[in-house]
Formats: structure tokens, sequence, C-alpha cells
DNA sequence: AAGTCATGGGTAACTGTTGGTAATGTGTAT
DNA sequence: ATACACATTACCAACAGTTACCCATGACTT
């Protein structure tokens, strides 16, 4: 592998294992303890890790706790969001909601020409250099445990705008309570947009079936397609085929 | 495979990937590595791609216009924009534009306690680490090239807000056409805010002085204080002591 | 037929990367 | 405090990739 690659893989890695010994990359990337030394050293010169004895580990960032997020089941989410990102064509007008599944999409979107309307301030930043994308934030008070926009005052406007397609996250999912998230300020949003959009799509891992958060957004029937990573149990396959939602599993 | 088509798969395929090794490469085009390495100096002298030990890889996107042009004047643009701090108190409802010399008074404001009301993606992506800083986002389209959002919507939710302190910005001022922007788009959310602000401050240097932009957002009379780095000409003092207009000169 | 251009193959000097080894430093258990 | 294991640093030799050339070939142009 080129060692630049293995730089970036590196910098991965202990991100996502928040530390790692030199011995366990030594074995992982199957290079010299040298050399991973060497690799190591590159990266906390360009601050990105920091050196512990015997081993490395991730700075622990002020807005930690969504990155934290953000590479926990990193792999389940990109199969997700790749899944999903193919219901998405050049000129679609579509909403993409705030969290650590739908922020992965962006790489699958990126080269597509697409009205984005979105309350994702990470979205936001990383499409900046997109010309081809033409994003539209919905505004409102930061919210800095989900890095997006809530409490927004101009939920009005969401109803001027035709949004095709609706790419949802939730923190929970459950047949008795339908599609939940965590924070009372941002169910409006998510509320208005559902009943906005003509397909709402649902990004969930399997992890999220049968949790259930503070608030509920919408029911399950509200929703067109789950897109997730295992068929769920029996009971969530007939409520589908009842209210005709399409399951799509990503592998 | 002619030449020119070959190279423009190159970059695609280096963009797909992040990065290649010429190896690769040589077995993906089935070319000679010499062509390979011709066809990779050319990517790299139009600064396509980046040259890596061993391999190529895709320069990773920036925002580099808005950074240009972030450092032109940029101890002037410090000065004047510390200065401007100065005004702000903690608990303060402020209003800050978009600009180069208003995202710098980031610096001097990051560690007070203020509701911030922007337009900036700048300052929102700055503000995030920082839970004193409440920052409340207007919304609307991006803007590439000024890195704000435009276009609003909702301009209508200004005016339930009290603003007490507006930081504006301006492509140029003149006592015959007053406040002016480039963009159209902007002028409408600058003039809503001046009229919503009870203090509106300038942040302005001295080149800025006798020119203009397309659209003027508002008078220099409904302007309160105007920051600058020089004193500018008598007939500016003039109109300013005519229309209480403080000047406050930073140096 | 001569000229131009892209290509492939080669060589030699050079530079960056890698893994090993030895000396030194650091943490831990007795 | 001492011994021990392991981590770190520094250095070097081997090697892989790079640069800057060379020339031969074939396709295409003038």
């Amino acid at each position: 592998m080129i060692k630049d690659k293995r730089i970036k893989k590196i910098k991965e890695y202990v991100m996502e294992h928040e530390s790692a010994s030199l011995d366990e990359l030594v074995t992982v990337f199957d290079v010299s303890k040298n050399t991973i030394r060497r690799d190591v050293q590159e990266l906390v010169d360009h601050g990105e890790l920091k050196k512990v004895y015997g081993g490395v580990s991730a700075i622990p960032k002020k807005l930690e706790s969504f990155q934290d997020r953000q590479v926990r089941n990193l792999q389940e989410k990109v199969l997700i969001s790749k899944k999903a990102s193919n219901f998405i064509e050049d000129g679609d007008f579509i909403f993409l909601d705030s969290g650590t599944t739908t922020i992965e999409m962006f790489n699958f979107l990126k080269e597509k020409s697409l009205t984005i309307f979105t309350n994702s301030i990470d979205f936001i930043v990383r499409a900046l250099p997109y010309e081809n994308l033409n994003v539209i934030s919905i505004g409102g008070m930061v919210d800095r445990k989900t890095n997006s926009f809530v409490n927004t005052r101009n939920i009005e406007l969401l109803r001027d705008y035709n949004i095709k397609k609706a790419f949802m996250a939730s923190t929970g999912i459950s047949l008795v309570n339908g599609v939940t998230n965590a924070s009372p300020d941002e169910s409006e949003l998510k509320k208005t947009v559902v009943n906005r959009s003509s397909e709402v799509y649902l990004l969930v891992d399997h992890n999220k079936f049968d949790k259930y958060g503070l608030m509920t957004y919408c029911k399950l029937a509200e929703i067109d397609c789950i897109v997730t990573d295992r068929l769920p149990e029996e009971n969530y396959q007939e409520y589908a085929k009842e209210n005709g939602i399409q399951f799509v599993i990503a592998d």
C-alpha cells in the first residue's frame, strides 16, 4: 500500500478505535514498528492524533460527541447511505436530515446535480466546494449535540417548497412509537418535512429497531421506504406489507 | 485510447479512489509506467492531482477563493475587527454580517456570552466549539462567493428579534451611493437588519471609501458608527457630524 | 519523404521509504 | 531502589520509486 494511503487508514483506524497500540497497528497494516512510528509521528505533527506511551490515541475534540458517534458502526452507515443514494437522480430536490448516517450520503451524491434542503451544518460545510450542489439551509438556532439547526422559526417556508424525496434519520423506531428522535426542538421540523415530501426514506441501522427516543415525529406508516442493514423481525415485515412500506436491505 | 481521453480517465480514476499507485494505473490503463508518469505529470502540472511517493492522490478540495481574499489586508481587518469588538458586551444580542472583515471579529468575541444572529457560514462553523455563543442562522441558499446564506425567504422572522447591535460589512461606501454591496441577493437581508437594529456598526477599511457596488443597502446616515483604519476625507467627517455618525479609527 | 508526436523501453544518478539493530529512556512490580 | 520489560530514539544499509535523460518504433501530418 502507498504510504499516503496507509497513513490515512491509520488515522481512520485510530479514530474508530479511539486509540491503538503500536503493535496493533503493526499487525493490522503489516509493516514494521519503525514504519508505524514514522507514520504516527507524521500524523502527530499534523495534529491529527496524539501519542501516548505505547500507542496512539485520537484527539478528544470539543465536538467529539458528534464525531464519536460518526465512526461507530461506520461501515453499516456507509452501506445504508450508499443504498439510499441510489434513489437520488440528477435534478432532484431533496431534503437531507441531520445525523451520522445521512451525512455519509454526501460521498454518494456530491457529483450529482441537486437542490438540497437541509438542517445539517456538516452537510452544508462539506458541500461548499461542490458547485453542482445547490444547498438551501433551513436556518435556526445551532444545536451542538447534532450539528444542526433547530427551533427554526420559519418552518412556514418549507411549505413553499415541493420536496421530492426526504432522507430522514432517527434515534429509534418501533411499531408502537413510530419514528422518534431525542429532541423536541427538532421534531417540529421533521414532522413538516415528512408531510411535505412526496417520498420519505428512512435510514436506520438494525440497532435502531425497537428503540425509541423522547419525541415521535411521524408514524412508521408515513414512511415510504426504510433503508437498513438487516432484515427486521417478522412483525415489522408484516406491518410494512400492510402499510405499503418498502424495505431495502444494504449488504 | 487517445492520450487526452486517457488522462481524463486517470483523473477520474484517482478521484474516485482518492489515490492510486502507479503500478495500479499501469494495470488499469494498460500502458507503460513511463507513459503513466508522463500523464500524471501533466495532471500534476495542471493542479488536478498531486504526487505522492509511489503514486498519485486526489487533492482535497478546499474553499480556497474565500480564503484567498481573507488574507488580503489582513492586518487592517484584524485591527478594525478588534476595535469593533470593544462595543460588544456579555449578554448582547448581535447581528454579524458575512465578510472577510467581520469574520475576524470571531477571535475577539469567542470568549464572551452572546446570542449571535448571522448569515455567515464561516462564523457558524468557527463558533461550533464555543458553547457560550448562542448562534442563530438566518438560513437560505448557500452562496459560495461569500460563504453566506442569501436569498433568504424568511426575512420576516428577523422582525421578531430585537437586535441590539449589528456589525455590517460592505464592498464600498460613498456619500452619494451610501453603503453598497455586490449582490442583490444579499441586500434585502442587510436592509432589514439595518432597520431592525438599535445600533448599526459598519466595518470598512480605508480602501472602501469612494467605491461602490451594485446595490445600495442603506444610506450612510443610517449607520451609527463607522469603524475604519484611517481618518477619512474632510467631506466624510462633515457628513458624519451632521448625521450623528461616530467615526472610530483603529490603529 | 520528412517532420511531429505519443509511446515503450532502457540507463544512471538520485531521493524517499523501510526494516533492523543498538543505545537510551520510561513505567512497573517486587 | 533495583531489576526488568518494553517504548523510544537514532542511525544505517538495502531497496523501491523518481528524475532526467537516451533512442527506436509506429501513426499521422504536411
